[in-house]
DNA sequence: GTAAATATATGACAAATATCATAAAGAATA
DNA sequence: TATTCTTTATGATATTTGTCATATATTTAC
């Protein structure tokens, strides 16, 4: 069966807003996508002809600004839409989304979301309430990163992990250091001389890419001082 | 007649999705605000009760977060929607919102707007594709903020009051330079030393408030290569 | 398996930005 | 008008963050 995933997101939505013979073509139409880490699957100026919705896994939302530096705008996680921030407004898309792990993508045809938007009215209001939630939660990100010293950028990220994304306190990072850099603003050199200051410190422990935070409180006062 | 407005971004919505009675109804049901400058008409915390639109002015969203310190998240001029960003995801406004100028606000009872998503998907598209825009706006900006040198940030502010609010170069600054500086994350001397630092270069000149554009080019060329 | 490329790490130094102190100008208040 | 408060301004200095150089470890490509 097409639509049995448990705590899936959308199909709560439809569930909650769909007449059930609306529900059935849903479903049918759906394709699942299995995609390897690293894996880029939408980019950047990229027309939009799908909703993309991440069933599992983790991705990466980033751009290419004019002069040609990376920036990565948020992360993404199981039950997150992916293509929310353009889909609705643009017909391409403003920034590239790549797995960071294993991931699988479910992707509805455009067209049949649109058309429930236009002739379901709850499920469009639901699709508003999501868009907005999600798109509020980068504006809370960035405008919190731009306030903050490096060290409570780097404690962020760490507790992003720890909290949203592993919920054990030792895990394998899925990103570089490179990548964290180019999340918060920093230079390379300066995420790894924080991450390094952190281990010094007695705050986490580093094996190359496992961190296990050893001082979670630290961390996190670390965090809330660094304004 | 309350529906008389020309270039209204919320009429043109309407025209183009409602029939003529639903129309009707809607021009009654809307009320006008007239505030002065400095007025702060939505309060962090506040219940979410109407769906607010800006006619006239200018206005600035912002925040205070957990340890005080504000955060100016964005600007508002005419044609703006100015409550979006939380009107349909949460019951209470998480930002507040004062007038910089004196201004004019639309205000329609929530339950209609509502009312409308529910009954009316072409309405609701429109909305959703407005509220997204906006959003992509916020935070393409945050993003490119937090990548730039204090010049670049302070260029930018500039260069966002003369092509976006005023189109003349020479215009007085609607904001302080404590706003520029809980909108640029900067200190206030940074941003009072760097206006200071345009003036002795020749790019602008500087009187108090007014602020008068003298090369472009230059400011254009400091922002697009502070990266 | 070896070579090349990339990622991590650290030191030394330079540049960017914040903080503290002080002062003058303007605006608000009594 | 005098007084207080806020805003703008600037210098001196401290702190934060970036850049360049170099080294080792790790991954990727052949």
């Amino acid at each position: 069966m097409l639509c049995s995933c448990n705590n899936c997101h959308i199909k709560t939505i439809f569930y909650e807003t769909l007449i059930s013979n609306q529900l059935d073509g849903f479903c049918e139409a759906r394709t699942e996508l299995v995609l390897s880490k690293g894996v880029t699957f939408i980019r950047q100026g990229d027309e939009i002809k799908s909703f993309k919705y991440l069933k599992e896994g983790l991705i990466k939302l980033h751009k290419v600004d004019e002069t040609g530096k990376t920036q990565i705008i948020s992360f993404g996680k199981p039950m997150d839409f992916v293509s929310i921030h353009n889909i609705f407004a643009e017909k391409t898309y403003s920034y590239s989304v790549t797995t960071l792990e294993k991931s699988i993508i479910c992707i509805f045809d455009l067209n049949i979301i649109n058309n429930l938007v236009k002739t379901n009215g709850e499920f469009a209001r639901k699709i508003i309430q999501t868009t907005t939630r999600s798109a509020n939660n980068i504006i809370s990100n960035s405008l919190d990163m731009l306030g903050r010293s490096m060290y409570g950028k780097i404690a962020r990220v760490l507790l992003f992990f720890q909290e949203e994304i592993y919920f054990t306190y030792g895990f394998d990072l899925p990103v570089s250091r490179k990548e964290i850099a180019q999340y918060t603003g920093l230079s390379i050199e300066t995420v790894i001389r924080v991450i390094s200051e952190f281990r010094k410190d007695g705050l986490i422990k580093v094996y190359g890419k496992r961190i296990e935070i050893i001082d979670k409180k630290g961390l996190k006062a670390i965090y809330e001082y660094s304004k």
